[in-house]
DNA sequence: AGCACGCCGACT
DNA sequence: GTCGGCGTGCTC
């Protein structure tokens, strides 16, 4: 006989949260984490829910979990999510609750200090270790054998002799508090209003949300920092979002500068003991600021006061893979549950967030200058209609004069082209054929580095034959087109005293040789630098005064609605990254249409003109000027069978009023990998509820559940 | 997510 | 004759 139920939500693929009796002896409150049985196992589960009533049909409540129970906000913020995003609340819970799993009693770390007499038998290592220690000062173990130049079993040895004594330390804090007046750094008058202005709202309710929007170099961070000083003077938690590939070390250091200490910092790279100290300490509230990508905004943090999402534009705060959400947008909502300010920075945001400036639901906070008086860079196109280039080469002349100026002065150049590889498509000379991807018939991409052929759709890999697989032709192959490989060839034959390398994101050795090679970059070890988007973003490289684009048409062809808006963000933050410091800086930007608008807009330097055009170009091309728009996933473990599935759902949902199917989209590559996807984009009309049409055309296709995902792209504002 | 159940192909 | 491949569906 029990009087309780417990309604469980377990964190698997489940929409609904499971009815279990709560034993007699066992006290639950809502939020606790219990353990439950499910089928032949016994799972983790939340319990979402707590009522009067008898459970014998049930079973039991197996035990109580010894972790932080969720709070009320953010049992709310998850099914938030849950319902946003479509995606079974199990999933949603998932998200807020894997990162805790792993919770085990902390281990009790032990240091030793000198505090008996001698061994009996002295050696030479052991008086070493004697003499280290002869402070009698408390060390851990490791440091003492390293300091001493022997190894930890000399330490043993002289435990059991009782020569030294082992204490008990305490845990390793997970960060150590920040002071929010440990430094103040000088700030322009710009940088003080800005500042200041985000300091005096953030108390107000319901929660603003800002748009901190200033050009690069115009010293944003050092204003966003104001307004963590000023959550953590209020004994409130602040959340600083960003990339996962701008957490670094440089980004850390500037944060000890101004408040004496780093932030927890929480990235998929932090695990095990670390990141269960992390995670404790948030939901216990002695982790003040907390530096994260995006899965930071699911940590149970217990008095958060201000949500920081830096370089909000960017695409990585997409989540593409189980729910799909935007972290920018779900720390809005988090931001309003959790009565915390919401700051969204970026040089060049977004166009749903500009709207929302727009329509007066954001402040708008603009830094106009560069500080310290530094100048935006000269940027000027190369119509490639008008200049010379020989067959085979793509660096027009003026960009390789300009190369030469600036190499000559000692100065850096960047050539920036979104294509890795040495050549997108290869032909064989002989008999035409084409080397296509055999899984998804996409152009295969010599890569002549690693000497294959790749598909950079779904990671198809291949070597590069000697001979023709069509008509046996031995080096017959053409490269066709230039990726930065082909590029770095070209300059090395143009500089070939230069010292250069190539950035793209298949750089071997991955991502820590990567921050090593863009910290060489700003120390100037490289002259010229060619690379992909990676090298827009994040990384400042001080003595870089130019920067040529090679191809600023890529991108605005495809058929991807927000082409126009990255290519336009994209290319702004590239010709950004010159003239940093106090050189002034120049970009070339080859283009074979120089007045599309796109182009136009980054020249003039006018954001507010891009906005405006691209308005104009959606409404022209019937899609929804903003947000509204979304993509449904329908997977299957057969190519065909996906695409038919896909294809049957549309033909149900076209005729639903305020739903357009706009037609098959590119499927993102980690949708690809392992099964196939295949990926819709429907549009709809204003106020139309997108959320609740979804779910009765879901609800229509029956066979499709568990097998559609769906990723949507509407202003959560508008549901708030 | 697991795990069971079920339905077809190749083996001691 | 079974063993085991995966495809499908359920778990309070």
């Amino acid at each position: 006989m029990t009087s309780h139920i417990a309604d469980v939500l377990i964190p698997l693929a489940l929409d609904t949260a499971y009815s279990y009796a709560v034993p007699i002896g066992l006290s639950l409150k809502e939020g606790d984490v219990v353990q439950v049985p499910l089928g032949t196992r016994e799972v983790v589960g939340v319990v979402w829910a707590l009522r009067p009533g008898a459970g014998g049909n049930f079973k039991a409540v197996t035990d109580l979990i010894e972790a932080p129970r969720l709070s009320p906000k953010m049992r709310k913020f998850l099914d938030w999510v849950a319902w946003y995003t479509l995606a079974p609340k199990g999933s949603a819970l998932g998200m807020g609750l894997k990162l805790a799993d792993s919770e085990r009693a902390e281990v009790i770390r032990v240091g030793v200090r000198l505090a008996g007499p001698p061994p009996k038998r002295m050696t030479p290592t052991r008086q070493r270790v004697i003499d280290a220690a002869a402070d009698r000062l408390v060390r851990l173990k490791r440091e003492l054998a390293h300091e001493a130049g022997v190894s930890a079993g000399v330490i043993d040895g002289l435990v059991d002799e009782g020569t030294l004594e082992t204490v008990a330390l305490l845990p390793e804090r997970a960060a150590e508090p920040p002071d929010p007046d440990f430094s103040q750094t000088g700030l322009s008058d710009d940088q003080r209003a800005a500042a200041a202005l985000l300091v005096s709202i953030m108390g107000d309710i319901p929660s603003p949300v800002s748009l901190l929007e200033g050009v690069t170099g115009s010293g944003k961070t050092e204003v966003y920092f104001e307004a963590v000083a000023e959550a953590v003077r209020q004994g409130r938690q602040a959340l600083i979002l960003m990339p996962e590939i701008a957490l670094t070390a440089q980004f850390l250091d500037r944060f000890e500068a101004r408040f004496g200490a780093k932030p927890a910092s929480w990235h998929s790279g932090i695990t095990g003991r670390k990141r269960e100290r992390i995670h404790a300490g948030i939901a216990s509230g002695d982790v003040k600021v907390v530096a994260g990508a995006r899965s930071a905004l699911f940590l149970p943090y217990s008095n958060l006061g201000l949500i920081v999402v830096d370089e909000e534009h960017e695409t990585a705060y997409k989540q593409e893979d189980g729910v799909h959400y935007h972290a920018r947008d779900m720390a809005v909502v988090r931001g309003r549950i959790e009565n915390a300010a919401v700051i969204l920075a970026s040089a060049t945001p977004s166009i749903e967030s500009r709207t929302n400036v727009e329509r007066g639901r954001y402040r708008h906070v603009q830094l106009p200058e560069r500080f310290g008086g530094r100048q935006l860079p000269q940027i000027h196109t190369v119509d490639l209609k008008r200049e010379t280039i020989p067959p085979g080469r793509w660096l027009s002349p003026s960009l390789i004069n300009a190369m030469h100026e600036t190499l000559a002065r000692g100065e850096q150049a960047l050539l920036f082209l979104n294509r890795r590889g040495y050549a997108p498509l290869t032909l064989c000379r002989s008999c035409a054929h084409r080397y296509e991807c055999p899984n998804c018939s996409a152009w295969l991409v010599e890569h002549r580095f690693r000497r294959s052929l790749v598909c950079h759709h779904c990671g198809h890999v291949e070597r590069t034959p000697q001979a023709c697989v069509a008509c046996g032709t031995v080096d017959s192959l053409v490269p066709c087109g230039p990726g930065v490989e082909r590029i770095a060839e070209e300059a090395a034959e143009l500089f070939p005293d230069k010292r250069r390398i190539v950035l793209s994101s298949d750089f071997p050795g991955g991502t820590e040789r990567l921050r090593a090679e863009l910290a060489a970059i700003a120390a100037g070890e490289f002259d010229v630098v060619i690379g992909t988007q990676l090298v827009a973003k994040g990384h400042n490289f001080p003595l870089m005064t130019l920067v040529g684009v090679l191809d600023a048409d890529i991108g605005l062809t495809s058929g991807d609605p927000r082409a126009a808006e990255r290519t336009f963000q994209l290319l702004q933050q590239v010709t950004g990254r010159a003239g940093r410091g106090d050189k002034p800086g120049r970009a070339l930007v080859q283009t074979w249409q120089p007045d599309h608008p796109v182009i136009a807009a980054l020249v003039s330097g006018d954001a507010e003109r891009f906005y405006r055009e691209e308005t104009r170009v959606r409404e022209l091309a019937g899609l929804p000027p903003f947000g509204r728009l979304a993509s449904l996933i329908v997977s299957a473990t057969e190519r065909e069978g996906a695409e038919t599935h896909a294809r049957a759902m549309a033909k149900v949902a076209e005729p639903t009023a305020g739903i357009t199917v706009l037609g098959p989209a590119e499927a993102p590559l980690a949708l690809i990998r392992g099964r196939y996807r295949y990926r819709l984009l429907v549009k709809t009309e204003r106020d139309v509820d997108l959320q609740a049409y979804l779910r009765a055309w879901m609800a229509r296709c029956p066979k499709t559940r568990g097998n559609t995902r769906v990723a949507i792209d509407v202003d959560p504002q508008s549901f708030l």
